[in-house]
DNA sequence: TCTGGGGTCCTAGGACCC
DNA sequence: TCTGGGGTCCTAGGACCC
């Protein structure tokens, strides 16, 4: 009995997300932007022909006119609820299902093959998926979740062909599939590895699987090598458990240049605000702090400056309050007067569970915190956005996001429900 | 004017200890 | 002229992912 691994990948996600609520715009070129409507950061096929992942949108906004794309600003409310729609969806299909980011996840079957034709399962995870929320997805299996990996990108770059499925079940197959697949396209060889891979000649994925394991191990390290085996069909990735973070980074690009060091500040604390939640939303504690803020680097006309500290905390702490605290200390020690900065960032690390907390005998997180905290929570929640803040978090400096291109929160606020009207 | 954000794992090398 | 050997822990940096 051999198990098999599935891969389902939402197609264009974000994209997707902004046509599940807008059907006219099927067929139509769109693009979504990052944070601060920056650059784009995901297409649909219409738009892919114009518009490189990654492109500065200002240096785009002709194209956009000229081909008529629709562009929108990042709508990450959305996006997740309408992955959780499509994750409890493919929970149906098998008991064992690792989501693996925002529209991807891995599914195991156990033994199906003597009782399910897995094609034909396949496309049934399919149309399901696509039926209950609106989105595409491509399927691919294999028998490992590299090659279930290889066969997703077959059946979505052969989607007329595969209709968006794709099975490797035999050494033929898999052999055709490494053979078509560039090596730099091959999920685990970056960029790095691509180029030095290229240069020796290996060109295809089954170029890769025919180094040997001494020379994989020793140029690529145990990731290379578990990578090497599985493109041959021996499973070395297991389905992954959710863990807790090890990290948790709050951190963003401004919508322009500030000088102003309490204006940084400000920002800089509430960073370490969002951490505190994000810290207490998996119930631990953290350790230790690391603060960045640096200049624009695509200005060569301004000086640069760039830095970050990393510091111990007296005591863990997920308090809004103490982490506001922590940060501001850090930024003090690397701030520095008549840079103009355009990013910042708090990343907490070194985390304890709640439960296991130390008591430290001159030190410790103030226990009233925890109290208030879970008040703090409890409202915001309850209202959906953070209203409630430190003082400190100035409330008339309002930090907009430029989001010029904002779609309705269709699915997670009241408001913006899309009304059916009875005819 | 305008160029994202958030993660993980592995290795090498230094510090430290016995 | 010689200057052990091994283990562990920590950190920085590199590589990768979406």
């Amino acid at each position: 009995m051999v198990d098999m691994y599935a891969l389902i990948d939402c197609n264009n996600f974000y994209a997707s997300c902004e046509r599940a609520f807008k059907p006219i715009l099927r067929k139509q070129p769109i693009v979504v932007l990052s944070n601060n409507d920056g650059c784009v950061i995901a297409r649909s096929n219409e738009a892919k022909k114009y518009i490189p992942m990654g492109a500065p949108a200002h240096e785009f906004n002709a194209v956009f006119k000229r081909e008529n794309i629709h562009v929108f600003s990042s709508n990450y409310a959305l996006y997740g609820d309408m992955s959780n729609r499509v994750m409890n969806t493919l929970q149906n299909f098998s008991p064992d299902v690792e989501i693996y980011s925002i529209d991807e996840s891995f599914l195991k079957f156990e033994g199906f093959e003597k009782y399910f034709d897995l094609l034909k399962y396949g496309k049934k995870i399919k149309t399901t998926v696509t039926q209950n929320t609106g989105i595409p997805v491509s399927v691919g299996l294999g028998r490992t979740k590299s090659l279930a990996k290889v066969a997703n990108k077959i059946a979505k770059k052969f989607a007329e062909k595969t209709d968006g499925v794709h099975v490797i079940d035999s050494e033929e197959l898999r052999i055709k599939a490494l053979k078509w697949l560039p090596v730099g396209d091959v999920w685990g060889i970056g960029r790095q590895h691509a180029k030095r891979l290229q240069n020796l000649g290996i060109k295809t994925a089954f170029d890769f699987t025919m180094q040997s394991e001494d020379w994989v191990k020793k140029n690529m390290s145990i990731v290379g090598l578990r990578l090497h085996k599985e493109l041959r069909g021996i499973p070395c990735l297991e389905l992954e458990i959710p863990a807790d973070k090890k990290n948790i980074a709050t951190t963003r690009s401004f919508d322009r240049n500030y000088k102003d060091k309490e204006i940084i500040k400000e920002r800089i604390k509430t960073f370490a605000v969002t951490c505190a939640e994000k810290l207490r939303k998996q119930k631990s504690f953290a350790n230790a702090m690391m603060v960045f803020i640096h200049t624009n680097g695509f200005r060569k006309d301004l000086p640069q400056y760039s830095r970050n500290i990393v510091f111990q905390f007296p005591f863990p702490s997920n308090s809004n309050i103490e982490l506001a605290k922590f940060s501001e200390t850090a930024f003090e020690k690397i701030y520095k007067e008549g840079y103009e900065y355009k990013k910042a960032g708090v990343v907490v690390m070194d985390f304890s569970p709640e439960a296991l907390q130390q008591v430290n005998l001159f030190e410790n997180s103030n226990p009233k915190h925890k109290a208030l905290m879970e008040t703090v929570d409890k409202i915001n929640n309850l209202l959906g956005t953070k209203k409630v803040k430190l003082a400190s978090q100035d409330i008339s400096i309002t930090f907009k996001m430029k989001q010029e291109k904002l779609s309705p929160r269709y699915t997670t606020r009241l408001a913006d429900i899309i009304k059916v009207k009875a005819i």
